[in-house]
DNA sequence: GCTTGACGTTCCAGTCACTGGAAGGTTTAT
DNA sequence: ATAAACCTTCCAGTGACTGGAACGTCAAGC
C-alpha cells in the first residue's frame, strides 16, 4: 500500500505520516523497488492508534508513550489510565478557560450597540476590564 | 516608566513587549539617552488593551484590527461587533469539540481497570475507535 | 513513443506567539 | 569595587504540521 492509501485508512495526511516517520514516533516503512513507503495492515494499525489519540487531544509526546505501552505485553493498565486521567484534567481546566472567556465575549457582544455609530462597549470592555469601575 | 515597570501594569512579560513593538503590533517606544524603552499611561492604555484582548481569545492579527477601531474617531460600532461575534462562534465551536474530546477520555477511564494488569479498555479504544463493533 | 497527470521522493521555509539564552551595557545599593 | 538587577540586541527553539520547489515514477491515452 502507498502513502496516499495509508493516509486515506488512517485519516492522517501523507505529509503528516512522513513527519511522524521524520520524528521518529513511527518506524520507518519498508520501500518498494522504486523507493516508495510501503504500508501493510500492521502499520496502518499504527497510523490509526496516533491518529485516534490525537483526536482526543494526545501531544505527540504522549502518543510515543502510548504506543509505548501498546507494544509493551508486560504493561500495567493503570499507566495509561494515567495518562487518560491527567488529558483529561488538563483539558477541563482549558475548558473551564474558554468558557469563561465565552462568557465575556458574550457579555461584551449584548452590551455593544453594533450599529454605525462609533461608541462601543466592547471597545470599552476590552480598554477597561469589567469591575475596574467598581474597584 | 522602564519596560518592567509597564510589562507589569499590563500583565505582559518585557519579552512580549519587545515583540510587539517589533512586530508593529504597536508603536516603538520612546527612548530614555541611555536607550532604555520609556512607556506613559497611553502607551501602557494600548498594552492593557491587548493583553485584555488576548485574554478573551483575540489572536494578533485580530488584536490589530481591533487597535485600529479603537483608535479610528469614525469607527462603527458593528464592526467591533463582527470580530466579537465571530470570535464566539469559533470558541463555541472549540469548546464543543473539547468537550466531546472529555466525554471520550472519561468513558475510556471508566472502562479500564486501572491495575497492574496489561489488560487496557483505553489501549484498546486508542486501537479500535468505539462504535467500531457495531458497524 | 510521447505526453499528461497523478503519484511519489527529499529538503527547506513558514506558521503562531512567544520564550530562552548569549553577550553585552547601565544603574543602584552595599 | 563589586554585585544585583536592570536594560539592550540578536539568534534559536518550541509543536505539529503545511506549503512549495525541484525532481523521479507510473499508468493511460493518443
Amino acid at each position: 500500500m502507498n502513502i496516499s492509501a495509508a493516509a486515506h485508512q488512517s485519516g492522517l495526511s501523507a505529509k503528516t505520516i512522513r513527519y511522524y516517520e521524520q520524528i521518529g514516533l513511527i518506524a520507518p516503512a519498508a520501500r518498494a523497488e522504486n523507493g516508495y513507503r510501503q504500508y501493510d495492515s500492521r502499520a496502518v494499525d499504527d497510523l490509526q492508534f496516533i491518529a485516534r489519540a490525537r483526536e482526543v487531544g494526545f501531544d505527540l509526546q504522549e502518543c510515543r508513550q502510548l504506543l509505548d505501552l501498546l507494544r509493551d505485553p508486560h504493561r500495567q493498565s493503570r499507566h495509561a489510565q494515567k495518562l487518560v486521567l491527567e488529558k483529561s484534567r488538563h483539558l477541563q481546566q482549558r475548558i473551564d478557560q474558554l468558557v469563561a472567556m465565552q462568557r465575556e465575549l458574550r457579555t461584551m457582544a449584548e452590551r455593544c450597540r453594533g450599529d454605525e455609530g462609533p461608541d462601543c462597549a466592547i471597545l470599552d470592555d476590552l480598554a477597561a476590564p469589567p469591575g475596574a469601575h467598581e474597584r
